[in-house]
DNA sequence: CATGAATGAGGGTTCATTCAT
DNA sequence: AATGAATGAACCCTCATTCAT
């Protein structure tokens, strides 16, 4: 992720390579994987076709990396907000609102992931799958050992972590899909208070 | 729905039409809407390409039908769950328990509703995501009137309708995907009391 | 071409294939051999697909039975204006205005024929072709033999009749082509001295 | 036209479109717009396919190229030809004698055109009909123009000079078609006295 | 290294024709 | 005799990928 002191033709290197993900990304989410070619990708990049290929060896390591990128920051900036010492209430409150804050910056790359992975339209060969579900899983496992600690103190009642993760998993991405829909009318922000209550009180212990 | 009483001929021609679309849901599912080609789904279906032109005009218009038999079968059993007059507990513990069995039943078609319009990858030119959206919008709606049915009769917390909806439908929807990612090591109907739980105690007024 | 005295059956027959052949005519000559299909022909007839086929044993055949029978009308009445026995001057000048009268009623069936025979857009595989050509052979002797006559009786100055026949064919058709694209503005009828005369004596001043 | 002095890439990318256009030509006029595949023309021309659809957007596209491309050299000939500083008749011999000359080196694309504009085989939809006819009619007007002078001149009679065009065309392409069909039998240019010999003097006996 | 012309497999779609009813 | 559902060869075109310059 840094490149700060490599030689000048390695930076180089390394901003064609972040145009071209950029371009493929802004592509693919306009339009999906498979209504974007390799030429328009190239094109909208400023390169030629050829060097792109000289960066991604084809089409479908060009999106792997792309979401492979993504999916690391996504997973590096929730987890650091797992890992703060705070108490699990004002770290879930914390969780909750970045979440809303990732979601608008990589909103392009989730339509994305969710359209060629969550569900067939293109059975990525190997690998990625795989290795973006590994995160996700891993994020998954620390936000249920926050949860778990938060049983430990009795602040929460005796429920499987794993399934208290899930549930809060899926109340704030229905709340943000939602919101994705129609920003107006369904704010996110503004419902942080009733996701976190309506998750609360279904766990809290009395 | 019921295609008694046609003349023979109009029946064969209902039999052939599902066997296309049962074809092209079980390739589509598999493989992705982009990745299955129009002469493998005839292939499949046993029927000349020509015969697949007959029925459908073209991929999307087939596409189309297949996701709209679909939303309309999952709309309308959801609806007779939500409209039985038994108490509000009854009635959302008997819909968690038949979303698992809708899941199971229609797995191939929810994973390439998602995979082709929640995400990007295949820009539905137009009606059919409208189409389908007005149908689960309907029946969103629905489930927040039987809420809010609860919440005048004071058995749920003054909280907006809608969001209780919502959050229902995130908690379930999330359980089902684990569930489906494993359904050995995390069993979907074993948690429906947890997942009950988990609503009510966050929307049960004290 | 007279069906009195047939069965009812067979005149029926003829009846119906007269009807196709109308069909047929209409579309082709609206758009073109190769942008109509026997489907479309079948509809328009108001028949099935699988009569049409009785009647015709595939799309050239049917092509050529229409094609035939209209250059055989045109022969037949253009051959009649030849046979007249008035004075050579009299038959030229009702032969011009004959063949705008034809020209007229069966427009689609020469821009079709022009369009599929002239050129290549469609080498008639065999036979009509030849056919039509035989025809048109044949009226175009008799009108050479006519102006041999005009030659013998001195009316005409000695030059191969064949050519002349060809001359007046070409000086003809220019004409009638040009009124075609704007019947308004370049009318067939008036200029018919202004033919007659540019054939008698040609355009060079005394 | 002349592509000296373009850098070398440029210049094979001409050479290369000028074979298929060639190869488009020949295969046309043998068989037909409609009877040759894309497919045909590539391998004609020693490209692939994808190759022949990086020149031409697509089968129209390619044919309209080839049309206009003749069109425009037949025009600018024959353009050439009635600019000369000669006499009328001078002109007009040499204008005959021109157009066979014409009409043997693009016999293939005359056939063409004939076949797929001036009848109905394959309406093209738009532009190439108006511009050929465009450039058509400008030289139509232009050998009026030439005509006029002599009637002004009073080399010819007092006719309006349009006809005379019309007359001329109609003549000399009804000698053209006849020698085409059989250049033994109707030799043209052995006829070309003849040809302005009618034009000029008509066929009546003084 | 960068380039972009060339490649050709493969996809969506049409339509002449057949044949069981 | 009439029907029209079914067939499948063949068409137009796209696009991921290669490679000579």
């Amino acid at each position: 992720m840094q490149d700060e002191k490599l030689p000048r033709r390695e930076r180089e290197k390394l901003r064609h390579r972040r145009q071209m993900l950029a371009a493929a990304l802004e592509l693919f989410s306009e339009k999906g994987y498979h209504n974007v070619s390799m030429h328009e990708i190239a094109e909208r990049a400023e390169f030629a076709i050829g060097t792109l290929y000289k960066f991604f060896k084809n089409k479908e390591d060009l999106y792997k990396a792309l979401m492979m990128e993504k999916s690391e920051e996504y997973h590096r900036v929730l987890m650091g907000v797992l890992a703060e010492e705070d108490d699990v209430l004002t770290v879930l409150e914390d969780y909750i609102a970045t979440k809303a804050r990732l979601f608008t910056d990589s909103l392009a790359s989730l339509r994305l992931y969710f359209a060629e992975t969550r569900g067939a339209s293109f059975n990525i060969k190997a690998g990625l799958d795989q290795d973006i579900r590994k995160l996700y899983d891993k994020f998954v496992m620390r936000l249920a050992s926050v949860l778990e600690a938060g049983v430990r103190k009795k602040v929460f009642r005796k429920i499987d972590p794993y399934y208290m993760a899930l549930a809060l998993e899926g109340l704030t991405n229905a709340f943000l899909f939602c919101w994705l829909e129609d920003p107006e009318q369904h704010p996110y922000e503004a419902n942080v208070p009733l996701i976190r209550d309506m998750f609360l009180k279904g766990v809290l212990a009395e």
